[in-house]
DNA sequence: TATGAATGAGCATTCATTCAT
DNA sequence: AATGAATGAATGCTCATTCAT
């Protein structure tokens, strides 16, 4: 008996899971396509196949929705170790990738959120998201300082250099001010400052 | 007759302009506390001493007052003539302000409006806002060139890029995740590439 | 002095008897185009050229003006003394070409007056109008009595059947679900009825 | 559990038929008394009990409303085979009784309706009421010509002269301008019309 | 007398949330 | 656990009418 309502129970466990992150990939198109503020409820409900109050016992709120939704993507973007050179090339080309296809990005839902928030309420939200933005750049510059490509020299700025100019361009990109040309334009900024604390260079 | 009809008509004018003032006035200070998206017209009711049909005898909605208050935006800001040292460092040392009083920006309401809107529909007004801020920038970076203290090399690079971080900084600001420091060093790097163009140094 | 204000006065009379009319056939041409329920103060504004306010000093509301409106209709069809079948054959013409021009009628503007308003309110009105075609069709009826070629047979239902008949007519137009056939076939009928009655036929 | 399911849904789809029927059935009550355009959906929400927001589950509009209240009424009224003088005797009986009691009409929301909606709009709907009443009338003339009491000459004309007759008589009815000594005197001259065409008479 | 800005009640419609089933 | 009908507060907007000028 006991047995049965441990499967019982695991087996719900999964379906509550699986349910969930139904719901949360169906939000996450919804947050990209519309941002965060225009989202309603039936949005989402349109998005995945659930009902109207059936949302309401997994999620209290759209804001809950896509506070989920921006947790699982701190989950995503695991750096491979790699030589510092081929790691900055290939996040900045990701990133260019990302602000050139803007329409399958979070990025306007998450200025929403956070523009439309009071203090107190997004501060740790913030901080995850943007430590997680600071941590893939951080670990990129630090192992060009591990390998001895470049010298441990004004890196905290730098690494809010690079958050800046990326959230910079974010906004050109949502603007549709944004072009191939101006990207490469910035980023050769960045690689010019990166040169410059270049060790042998 | 005639003449006490042209006094009449002035006078109703100036009247309309100053009601006109007044709500956009009143709107601006809302824009600046909610953003755009979340302005009603009852928001902006409030703000100003209005009735619910009067304000529709000015604007017929919420988009068209946010464009008037932008568009006042657009006028203010006017250079004066200077040597480009003093010139930049007046030009930081007011977005620094600016940035660290956010509460007063219209960056949020800004970005919400081009966010929201199609291509179409926002291509103009943004081009005046970005062409705006654009200028300001490169006046003062021509102004470099033409009194011989910076060499006219990659101009419109570096133009974007002080758009580009200042738009990152205020992405910042209203995460509310932005200090003094952040701003300096942010500061400190464009200054530094602004030296590495100086001529004679 | 008293001559003086004795022109005046007449002088102002006649400056109001002309706002009047302008307003009068101003809002004519809107009851035509839009009825009577949908008609609004701002459309008989927009019409004429005369203030929000200036409006309301010759007349109290929509309801007023709409009275005086049609209150002009009752003076105008002045029957001409003809030979009778003249009188039908031009009356018939007459109605078949107003029925086929039905965007300049006022019918729809009196029907959706005389339907919405109480019975108390509407009975001296429609009375008048009512009077007024009915007097119409019985003058040209009596005139065949008088000139012996018809017989005096019927004649009150006749009446009725006539004014039945074109109320209906202009209920198929308002409808836009009349045709040139189906006028001549009802007039047709109304002929053959008259016929009936015609002496030594 | 599929059964169950199955039986949900008939019990659901018999509910929502049910509101639907309460809300059509309580808006032909307002559509009657306050005709077409001055129907609010706040008239219609008063009249049956649901809430504001609840009407919209089921209708968008008034004239989604009104349109199925028209609907309903096209499938009524079916005629029993019968012999041509009872079916004649019978109709007209019931059209008198509609007119003698006329605030239970649709006819005035009808006019309305048709009156001020855009020609392309109205022409199928007007096409399937119109049809509707022609229906009735040719029906029983059919049945007259087929038991050969009257000779098929003209019907077209004469079943037009039947709508244009109640339809003008409807108008009258609405104007409160109509006796039951009118309706008896414009039905005697329809009958005589029919006389006029008998076989053997 | 004439103006047109101002008022506020009233309209259709949307939406987060609840709740009976 | 799941459904979706129901609620009612809130929104943008229109209009007859008033009133200071």
């Amino acid at each position: 008996m006991k047995e049965e309502d441990t499967i019982s129970r695991l087996h719900n466990e999964k379906q509550r899971k699986n349910k969930i992150r139904k719901i949360v990939d169906a939000a996450r198109v919804v947050f990209c396509r519309k941002g965060f503020l225009a989202v309603t409820m039936q949005d989402i409900i349109d998005e995945c196949s659930i009902s109207r109050g059936g949302i309401y016992i997994y999620f209290a709120s759209v804001d809950e929705i896509f506070l989920e939704v921006m947790k699982q993507r701190t989950k995503e973007d695991i750096q491979r170790p790699d030589a510092f050179e081929d790691m900055l090339a290939s996040y900045l080309a990701r990133q260019k990738m990302r602000l050139l296809n803007f329409e399958n990005s979070l990025f306007r839902a998450y200025c929403e959120y956070v523009f439309s928030k009071p203090k107190a309420a997004v501060e740790a939200f913030r901080d995850i998201q943007l430590g997680h933005l600071r941590k893939s750049i951080s670990t990129i510059l630090l192992r060009g300082v591990s390998r001895r490509v470049i010298r441990d020299e004004g890196l905290e700025q730098l690494t809010n250099h690079f958050i800046v100019v990326i959230d910079g361009l974010s906004v050109l990109a949502l603007a549709q001010a944004l072009t191939e040309e101006i990207i490469d334009g910035q980023f050769a900024i960045l690689n010019e400052l990166i040169n410059k604390i270049k060790i042998n260079a």
